[in-house]
DNA sequence: CTGAAAGCGCTAACAC
DNA sequence: GTGTTAGCGCTTTCAG
């Protein structure tokens, strides 16, 4: 028998019942008697029965679906969050449904009311670096949003955080103990909610080093790094090493180097927040600050399932903050043995 | 007005007219006098009304959503194809839903079950390698389903494919061009359509230069990677260069040459299928064979919805394929320069 | 514990 | 061109 042909009337007239006990036996919404709960099930699994997902959403107004935005797909961060996001969705019998934000606040904003009017049961977002955040307002009031890896400014929306300042703290503890006095922060954007934390990390641990901080936040394309580096590096007092604010920019730092055959961990040392697939290829092995997205997504789908089991909307916003990790391989000077197989 | 409250009933009181005038006016499916369409405009920008999306998908017995089935999200590659797809489905209209199936048949069975259970009124998908193809089951007689970079056998899916052959021909060329004798070529699996395809577009330039192939289809992981290449090397026809099969191939064979020690363009000379992030940015630049993996997601998303304006279910097959492009940099052996800002 | 009736919001089919 | 009727398949409500 093929599937999503039978429907509820079908299985209560085989199993000599009336529509709501199948009902009932489906959402467990009521007590069934055993054997009538038995007969049901038999009925159900004879014709391979599966309940409309339109009619249940028609009635119930709302879908067993959550949505996903994330500014895009490109950065394997992101789509490693949505990733670990749409297992937990699955695990929970919800489909989910994506889109992508462009860190635009405006077309976020776009995508959450189309998936408001799709009656998704509750949104996850990574929101948008750029423009005015939007999900704030009141057509927003009943859905369930929580936030990844950016919190918005006081809003009542739970989000999932990392240790940004104490991971860059520590990193760049880690680059003073190695004996480096002037160490640079590059930057991607002072837009960015996790680029300025990391930010404060780092200044905090140059202040308490006695050290001034120095920083560039414009490392947008490789150009302008490249430029910014050599005019660094040319200074009265270049840096001996650098702290890379995000994969994007520890992207445009190594190409600026090799372009400029500044030799890593000879010349300057670096480290860089947030892991990336080459890292440990590279010669040298870059050191870096390991962001656990996989956890992100997951804690974050769970707060959001846990918020869509209550009844109300919660007015209280919570935050988790997760730990980071310091990856040690080459960059920083660290001589690490790599295996040979 | 808050959107979504607002029923066509109400619309249809407001502009003085029947429903059905009203639904013919969203839908465009019957003519309306311009004076009525334009009551009928005005009442529903006054309510900010909005279709319920479930009634209509209750009554037409399928949604306005499309599904997407990839392998995984890690690997840019497949991030890029959803990325592309969902672009293309935004603008017409459509949600898309999405799901990994691991590379594993019965996992993209289940999924793709699932989402035809919800009644997406399409799918795209990139078939898992692991297993037997399930898509091809009666269930899914009446879906639409577009495959990308990977056929199916003898079946009636449209898919839409890239040059995987004359890609890696002309790689292949290229190195002999160098003056290269004794060319490996490393794959993943057996089991990937793709790897094979690229095998034979190796092989065929092989022969035709008068050469022995020479392959292992086996680079799984950088120890396996990294005891096929050592073997290779030192045997008494050392390889001079080796083609890599995809990227995955391409980071491994990295990781083993930094582990042994062979210095890439100087001992050997390399170039992989499949362009990644840091390929520029190595050290010699890697050379590749470009993926137009955007591109094969815009044309496989509109060669669905091409399918979707069919009355009926296609029964020929429709095959697409893609031009890939050979990127020279420095791991061939050439001396480009590269620009300096 | 169980069932009958009503209706969620929309559109196909048929009037006029 | 337009309106009326019926019903998609489910769950809420209320009555037993």
């Amino acid at each position: 028998m093929l599937a999503g042909k039978a429907r509820m009337l079908d299985v209560a007239r085989l199993a000599g019942v009336g529509t709501m006990t199948v009902s009932r036996v489906l959402n467990n919404s009521a007590p069934v008697s055993p054997q009538t709960r038995e007969r049901v099930q038999q009925a159900i699994k004879k014709l391979n029965y599966r309940p409309n997902p339109f009619a249940r959403s028609l009635r119930q107004a709302r879908s067993n679906s959550i949505g996903i935005i994330v500014p895009n797909f490109y950065d394997p961060f992101f789509a490693t969050c949505a990733h670990a996001i749409s297992l937990v969705a699955k695990q929970r019998d919800y489909t989910v449904t994506v889109a992508t934000s462009d860190e635009d606040a405006q077309f976020e904003f776009t995508e959450a009311t189309l998936m408001v009017l799709n009656r998704v049961a509750g949104l996850a977002v990574i929101p948008a670096a750029m423009g005015k955040n939007q999900l704030h307002r009141p057509e927003f009031r009943t859905t369930r949003i929580v936030m990844l890896d950016r919190p918005i400014e006081g809003q009542r929306f739970s989000s999932v955080l990392v240790e940004n300042r104490s991971g860059s703290h520590a990193a760049v503890k880690h680059l003073l103990d190695h004996g480096h006095k002037v160490i640079q922060f590059l930057g991607l954007s002072e837009k960015l909610y996790t680029l300025n934390e990391r930010y404060r990390g780092y200044a905090s641990a140059m202040c308490e080093a006695g050290l001034t901080p120095s920083e560039h936040f414009t490392c947008r394309t490789m150009e302008e790094t490249c430029i910014l580096i050599r005019k660094a590096i040319s200074g009265r007092q270049p840096p001996t090493a650098f702290f890379l604010g995000n994969n994007l920019v520890t992207r445009n730092a190594l190409h600026a180097f090799s372009q400029l055959k500044i030799k890593i961990s000879d010349d300057v040392a670096i480290i860089g927040f947030d892991d990336f697939d080459m890292a440990d290829i590279f010669v040298p092995a870059i050191t870096v600050v390991r962001h656990p997205a996989q956890e992100l997504g997951r804690v974050a789908a769970e707060l959001l399932f846990e918020q869509l089991a209550r009844k109300k909307v919660a007015r209280s916003k919570e935050q988790v903050v997760l730990p980071v990790e310091l990856v040690i391989r080459q960059s920083c000077g660290c001589n690490v043995e790599t295996r040979m197989p």
